[in-house]
DNA sequence: AACGCTAAGGAGACAGTCTCCGTTTGTCAA
DNA sequence: TTGACAAACGGAGACTGTCTCCTTAGCGTT
């Protein structure tokens, strides 16, 4: 035992060639074709066999996972630049509800398998989702201990709504515009309030 | 000609039976199965050949539209009720809204479809969408004029945001009440305003 | 009763998912 | 080096679902 964990070997390293390759091709894949594209057609896309595929990602889920992680700093960096400016808890808030939502929008019909994620608690991108929540319930808490967010508003329903903002984004044009104007809806609401 | 239009001729007994069959038959498996469920078993259930549902029902879509059609009423009488009771135009508004949302949800998966249709242009579903986005747009209109809804906001992004909630809804453990609470989201907004 | 034409039925082409198993190949110890 | 073994590969093929096409059945009319 030279340092490694006992029991566990290193990957083959064609296999971890492989396992790269496939994540480049279906990151593009989604891209242009969205999350529910053919999963065979990604294999030939990387030139492997569909076997190959399905060991390294035995479900969709397990690939979408994978994409997800990788784009994950990209999300934490914004989390920590919200974090730093910190001016007031409701415009963080805000903003990273924005962050999510444009996470979200990522691939085309990514928001279904997320939403997948949540009901059956048993799915590779649960735990993220669950992460998530949690941050936006940081968010909200501070912004209801500081009063600029309404109480009995739960942090779930919220991620919800911003997931299920972005499914709608899809049908809007696809224009970026209509995405900050449902934010904003979601904000304020439709209804103009002289508030209690 | 007795009557009847020139060029039309009525439907013959057999195909009629059938068609009815076929929704009949439809409903209950949608409603079972969502409707992303499998056509040929609707067919299979229904003692007709695949054949027969396709020509009643080109598309997943026809036959969602004619199903639809059949719970128009419903979402009709709630609408009149709705108008006379006629309190306040943001009470009415937002009684309709949620009159929508439990019309989406009527199947799982149903809001999927209504957002295609929303998108390409071209769909079965496409005027009865337009049509409750006109009448959201007249309860809209009538609350902003009255002062109880904020200007900016357009019902086409109204309606959407619904057909999210219902989309989003199948996630929250199923439970009608989250359906209720993400409707108030929608119409108060997350954030605690003094308004202007 | 016979005939013409509408509609029914279901086989089959096609596309996608996913598994199983014979074959190849990387790795490590001798 | 070489050989042995486990790890990983590939792709044929079973299965499910969509949708079309063409033959057959039978409704409605004369």
């Amino acid at each position: 035992m030279s340092g490694t964990t006992p029991g566990i070997r290193a990957p083959r390293a064609d296999a971890r060639r492989n396992r790269d390759r496939i994540l480049e091709v279906a990151e593009q894949y989604f891209a242009e074709h969205g999350v529910a594209g053919s999963l065979d057609q990604v294999a030939k896309n990387a030139g492997v066999g569909a076997g190959t595929l399905y060991r390294h990602f035995p479900t969709r889920e397990d690939l979408l996972a994978a994409l997800l992680a990788a784009r994950e700093d990209h999300l934490t960096q914004q989390l920590e630049a919200i974090r730093a400016d910190a001016t007031d808890a409701a415009t963080a808030l805000h903003r990273w509800l924005a962050a999510l939502a444009e996470w979200a929008c990522a691939f085309d019909g990514l928001p279904d398998p997320l939403r997948e994620a949540l009901s059956e608690n048993v799915s590779p991108l649960t735990l993220t989702c669950q992460g998530y929540i949690t941050t936006t319930d940081g968010f909200l808490a501070a912004a209801q201990h500081e009063g600029s967010a309404r109480k009995g508003v739960r942090a779930r329903d919220l991620f919800l709504l911003v997931l299920a903002t972005s499914w709608a984004r899809s049908a809007a044009m696809a224009d970026d515009s209509s995405l900050a104007g449902m934010l904003d809806l979601l904000r304020s609401g439709w209804a103009r309030t002289t508030d209690k």
